[in-house]
DNA sequence: GCCGTTTTCGGCCCGACTGTTTTCAGTCG
């Protein structure tokens, strides 16, 4: 784990020591933001430590977790967490993941029931010794019961490229009732993140209860977590959990915005409401007509007052002087003080530079490659099959790749409307060498270099290993460059500053793998490349027709790194593109 | 604990739903 995944833990884990000893929740909130932060971090955090200014500069970071941050690259731990571990049952913090539980709970299930850990609470369920607990009535315990089966993957979140066609086929199920008039998917889903937490669907009916009964009633609900007149909430059979809510139409934007979220993204929205005399909540943007009456504390939908924005997105960023943000931006990550560049969108590619054939994994031959890429309207398909170090991916020998090369080349004189490119996905040998020598790589159109193995090095060899790579004369893409895979991966974890500078002094393009388990680059890497002036490449690695679709979830990461259109190859002109590429031939 | 275009102190987003309650606490997003 990299030092900086390695401290979000502890933040996170201190932050929940806290609810659970009854801290003042701002402190607890506070830990919980340095936890975000330093996920989200693309710089080594450990590098940054030598000098607290450097930590402090980062929003959400103040003088105090500076100081344990320090602390902890100095040492390897931080005294406050450990103190704080001696308070709670290290199990308890598992308890506090059962949804449902929350620190009063679990509290009160400590201090007045005896569990320490999710075994004692199971088995004290079965006892019925909780039944005495304040608060505690049959219909929570219930719940309780029924929620433990869930602990486990609580902390699990759905990649995106399986939450986003659950969603849409719920979507699209919907639609079809009567008086549904919209229906739209908000949330972290809309934002395009590489994990969901969970499914937010808004809708505008003409028939709230029918709508409501359908939503519940699908075939694939295991259990009905809640359902009232504007909200319910389900879980799915495969544990993915859905929301439902119906508002107003005149709502329809408002609703939209906060429940897209993100949280940062709208507590910087209110804040800035608020200074401008405005109040910001689900059903608008509202002149803030409270500071008089001061015994009505309603709130300001309930009070009768017509709000300033409530329609649509862009009237409530517009009445907020700010300019539409897109979704994948809504993150807090610099949107509302940057200027906001012309973000890539899927109609702009038009060149895929990484796909695989028969001749190594691949289920298309390159004629059908060709074809299905034609289909898809793109002026350029690059054939990348795998290189001979990749065994398991029946990697090409040099005396097949040279085969392979003439055969695309033949393919490439017989197919029209499309442009095919003889290439390789070469393996980035674990040293930094690639896997065939430049005399073979010279006679390719596109070098793709990829790590396949060796994916479990220390920060300083791989970064030494990929830097190598993109100094090559030769390469012209650094493929998937961690080699993660998310939710069971970690993949390498280079010092990311270091391969963008590289990056852009030898024009070598880094690339955004849009395969929904890979998204490599991840969002806050491209974010750095972007601001480095990397060039970006958005392949989708297709080695199937279906894969394809992939590009979307590549398109969304790129924008959620901020990339615009023309620092993306896949968007340039035949003529353009093709010149790069042959730079250094 | 963090932060500052009214602030280095005094704030820190807002509403729905559930379950256990006689008026609200806890959780969630």
């Amino acid at each position: 784990m990299s030092t900086n995944a390695e401290l979000a833990t502890i933040f996170a884990e201190m932050a929940g020591i806290l609810e659970l000893t009854g801290a003042n929740r701002f402190r607890v909130n506070a830990h919980d933001r340095v936890a975000r932060v330093l996920e989200a971090l693309p710089d080594d955090v450990a590098e940054l430590a030598d000098d607290p200014a450097r930590l402090t500069a980062i929003d959400g970071i103040g003088e105090g977790s500076a100081k344990k941050i320090i602390e902890y690259v100095e040492t390897g731990r931080i005294g406050e967490h450990d103190e704080l571990r001696r308070e709670v049952p290290a199990g308890l913090l598992d308890v506090l993941k059962v949804p449902g539980l929350g620190p009063k709970t679990v509290r009160a299930l400590w201090e007045k029931g005896g569990v320490v850990d999710i075994a004692t609470l199971r088995a004290k369920l079965e006892s019925g010794e909780l039944e005495s607990i304040p608060r505690m009535g049959k219909k929570t315990l219930e719940n309780i019961r029924d929620n433990l089966a869930y602990a486990d993957q609580a902390g699990r979140r759905l990649r995106l490229g399986a939450a986003l066609p659950i969603a849409e086929n719920i979507v699209e199920h919907l639609q079809r009732l009567e008086g549904v008039t919209r229906l739209e998917y908000a949330g972290s889903l809309r934002r395009g993140r590489e994990t969901i937490g969970d499914i937010d669907i808004l809708a505008c009916t003409d028939d709230p209860a029918a709508l409501t009964d359908a939503f519940t009633g699908m075939g694939h609900v295991d259990r009905v977590i809640a359902s009232g007149e504007t909200k319910s909430s389900v879980r799915l059979a495969d544990g993915v959990q859905v929301d439902l809510r119906i508002v107003d139409p005149d709502a329809f934007g408002a609703a939209l915005l906060y429940f897209t979220g993100s949280k940062e993204h709208n507590v910087v929205l209110r804040e800035r409401s608020i200074k401008r005399g405005m109040r910001l909540n689900e059903y608008g943007l509202f002149p803030d007509e409270g500071a008089d009456g001061r015994d009505d504390d309603r709130p300001p939908q309930k009070r009768g007052i017509s709000p300033v924005a409530s329609r649509r997105e862009e009237e409530i960023y517009r009445a907020l002087d700010l300019p539409y943000i897109p979704p994948e931006l809504r993150e807090d990550r610099g949107e509302f003080d940057h200027d906001l560049p012309e973000l890539v969108e899927v109609d702009d590619i038009r060149a895929e530079l990484h796909a695989h054939t028969t001749a190594s994994d691949g289920t298309m031959s390159i004629d059908e490659l060709a074809e299905e890429a034609r289909a898809r309207g793109l002026h350029t398909i690059a054939v990348t099959d795998h290189s001979r170090s990749s065994v398991q991916a029946n990697g090409l020998s040099d005396d097949r790749l040279r085969e392979h090369i003439d055969a695309v080349r033949d393919a490439n004189t017989r197919i029209e409307g499309i442009t095919l490119l003889a290439g390789s996905e070469v393996d980035i040998l674990a040293d930094g060498r690639l896997d065939y020598g430049d005399d073979l790589l010279a006679e390719l159109d596109v070098v793709v270099a990829s790590p396949h193995s060796s994916l479990r090095q220390d920060r300083k060899k791989a970064t030494a290993r990929l830097l190598r790579a993109i100094r090559h004369p030769l390469v012209h893409i650094l493929g998937h460059p961690t080699g993660r895979m998310i939710n069971s991966r970690p993949g390498l974890d280079p010092d990311i500053s270091r391969l963008v500078d590289a990056a852009v002094e030898h024009e070598t393009a880094l690339e955004i793998n849009a395969n929904p388990a890979r998204l490599d680059l991840r969002d806050t890497h491209v974010r750095a490349a972007v601001d480095a002036g990397a060039l970006l490449a958005i392949n989708t690695d297709a080695h199937s027709p279906a894969h394809f679709d992939f590009l979307r979830y590549g398109v969304l990461t790129a924008r959620r790194g901020w990339l615009p259109a023309d620092r993306c190859l896949n968007t340039w002109s035949s003529r353009t593109l093709h010149a790069w590429l042959k730079r250094s031939r």
